[in-house]
DNA sequence: CGATCTACCTGATGGC
DNA sequence: TGCCATCAGGTAGATC
């Protein structure tokens, strides 16, 4: 579910709501969305007394700091959400697995139907070996400045589709199937353009669409779909949606062209674009 | 190496 | 009303 924007979203207001607290008690429900660690204890023994000392977003990965040095990393998979709750008297949602108590009252609960997601906690420097997906992790395209010229390098190195190679995050960190398509219809190219054969025009067209495309998303705080899964901390939607040109838009006019836009099945997944606009 | 499939899960939706 | 198939923001691992 949530992609570089969502996530962003999130890490911006956990920044206000949960910075400077400090975690009295930790429920663990079931072990699926802790499985790193062997035991539940083993998990809540090293968030109970500490204080929460900043968040940091890598692609899709949320880390929050805590006062030993250590990090616990939350990954949300495709249904998982944080939640604040400003009492324990707030209702739970079903499939809620963990809650963080703070000192202050409050909570931050993590709820997550498909249990794809996942909170684990490590030290910094156990990252790369412990965590090699996350130690991996190709630039982030907010957070890393980069030029055109060397992207458009890095594109040549590749010999694959382009939208696969948007999506793979030890290539480039935090985005997804919508995003993805909505970068490919700003740039004006196709999903399965091969990587190594964009122009200069090109390359500098798919750079900046992606920048721009995913900063106007953070400014409307993400998409929320029609099951309006993803939500902010504070269990709001998001407004991107409104704004998307082809996600979820099969045959419905291409905001450009007026032409119907198509949907195609690739390794497993929909695509969505205009036929006319992406070359 | 790249492309494609499978598995991991729950829940919503649509056809019959 | 129910039953079945299909689909969903992600990722890793197997296979060809």
């Amino acid at each position: 579910m949530p992609e570089l924007p969502e996530v962003e979203t999130m890490r911006r207001d956990l920044d206000k709501e949960v910075v400077g607290r400090r975690v009295k008690s930790v429920e663990a429900t079931g072990l699926r969305t802790i499985r790193r660690h062997k035991t539940k204890k083993n998990f809540t023994s090293k968030l109970e007394g500490r204080k929460i000392t900043g968040v940091e977003r890598k692609g899709k990965y949320l880390l929050l700091k805590l006062d030993d040095g250590n990090l616990l990393v939350v990954h949300l998979g495709m249904s998982g959400q944080l939640l604040r709750a400003k009492s324990a008297k707030e209702p739970t949602l079903k499939h809620t697995h963990v809650v963080l108590n703070f000192t202050q009252g409050g909570q931050l609960r993590y709820v997550d139907p498909r249990t794809f997601g996942e909170l684990f906690v490590t030290q910094p420097d156990e990252l790369a070996h412990e965590v090699p997906e996350l130690a991996h992790l190709g630039f982030d395209p907010l957070e890393d400045v980069m030029s055109w010229t060397k992207f458009g390098d890095m594109l040549h190195e590749k010999k694959t589709k382009l939208k696969p190679l948007l999506m793979d995050q030890r290539f480039l960190a935090g985005i997804g199937n919508i995003y993805a398509d909505e970068i490919l219809f700003a740039a004006g190219l196709r999903y399965d353009r091969d990587s190594n054969s964009l122009t200069a025009q090109e390359i500098r067209r798919l750079y900046r669409a992606m920048v721009e495309t995913l900063q106007d998303a953070i400014k409307h705080r993400g998409s929320s779909l029609a099951d309006e899964q993803y939500r902010d901390i504070f269990g709001e939607v998001g407004d991107f949606q409104s704004q998307h040109k082809v996600y979820d838009r099969e045959g419905e006019p291409c905001r450009r062209c007026r032409s119907p836009i198509a949907r195609v099945k690739t390794g497993g997944r929909s695509s969505f674009l205009c036929e006319q606009c992406q070359v």
